[in-house]
DNA sequence: TTGATTTTACTTATTAGTAAGTATATTTGC
DNA sequence: GCAAATATACTTACTAATAAGTAAAATCAA
């Protein structure tokens, strides 16, 4: 892979995550990079299909984590820790997360790109969904809710709480974060029940 | 005030929240509304003046809303579900809401926008938590986390709600909102110990 | 010298924004 | 009561800047 192709998948990502899908040109890119806007196309032709190199990129960094800490042992909650810590740098960079970035933008992305989105998002719910399911059953989580829908709403305080934080403060997120936790940790003594 | 005006400033509003603040122009406003493009200069000299007028217009609402709801007599729980069913409503137009459009474009905006976009954040948690806090002491909700710090899960649930659903599936919204009530909702026996 | 990479020099389309003009009301001075 | 002045609500016809994208020539590296 070329240095000069990697470079810009990577800037062009931050780019997505600072100023949106949409407030990005080229020239933002190949500006930065001391390069011409047509080396930047060299490589990826249209921006269409730079934004779906960027969505594939992230999906293959998503899937060697997961393979990576499967193989060394990390237990469910070492796992949804980790994760965690993804959001956790991006809010300490002032960076929002793929998911939010263009899901606002949604409407205005081509169908291939719409289709990438759309398997990053199902990819990462699955894998949340069966580590809180795996987790329960050991243990290490307690919740009630069926996993799948546990998956959606960790899933959604942590993509709005990064784009809270962007509006309000930085350390707002540290609460959303904390009460994604507090929302599965088990108790000594919880007795629930329903009317 | 102008009818042409105001309908300027309603359909800008929803092309923010389906193709975003970068994804619209003013083209988009003056083709739908049959006039043209300088006319909708008229009314808005720039497009961060119309920015600022939709959110600006977007408060006003909020604070009669409220005050319709305390003039109403509507307690805390009916006021949260109010609340609620307005991100209902945007999940069935697949819009999503002004905090999760504009948090993504948030360093393309002007300091006036940013200004406004703030406040009005701002606003509404403090109302979340006021809300909250005084529903709490009524017996109305039961929750453990500082009333502040479920504001801003609740509404981040909320903003991300959207956005996921339009990516994923419009029904996927109703878990989400399920679960932000069994957070909050009294059970007949709820015993929680910390370790 | 061949293929990969990058620049030069464009094109076409769209953007926000403006200056000047026009038709229709509305107000004001007398 | 009525002409003259003025305000309102636009249109026409631009500009300057930027957008994505392309073709062909130049450069570089093995």
């Amino acid at each position: 892979m070329s240095v000069t192709r990697e470079r810009i998948l990577e800037l062009a990502e931050e780019l997505i995550l600072t100023k949106g899908y949409n407030g990005f040109s080229y020239q933002d890119i190949s500006t930065v990079m001391g390069i011409k806007n047509a080396a930047v196309h060299y490589y990826f032709p249209s921006k269409d299909n730079l934004g779906v190199s960027i969505l594939k990129t992230n999906v293959q960094r998503f899937d060697e984590m997961i393979e990576n800490m499967q193989n060394r042992d990390f237990n469910e909650w070492n796992q949804l820790e980790s994760f965690m810590k993804i959001y956790i740098k991006s809010n300490r960079e002032n960076k929002i997360c793929l998911i939010g970035s263009l899901g606002t933008d949604i409407n205005t992305l081509s169908d291939p790109m719409r289709v990438e989105l759309q398997k990053m998002v199902d990819r990462i719910i699955s894998w949340l969904e069966s580590i809180l399911q795996t987790g329960r059953e050991k243990g290490l989580f307690q919740f009630n809710s069926p996993a799948h829908d546990q998956a959606l709403c960790i899933l959604s305080s942590l993509v709005a709480g990064l784009q809270l934080a962007r509006i309000l403060n930085k350390s707002d997120f540290k609460n959303i974060h904390q009460s994604i936790w507090e929302g599965i940790t088990p108790q000594t003594t919880k007795l629930v029940q329903t009317t």
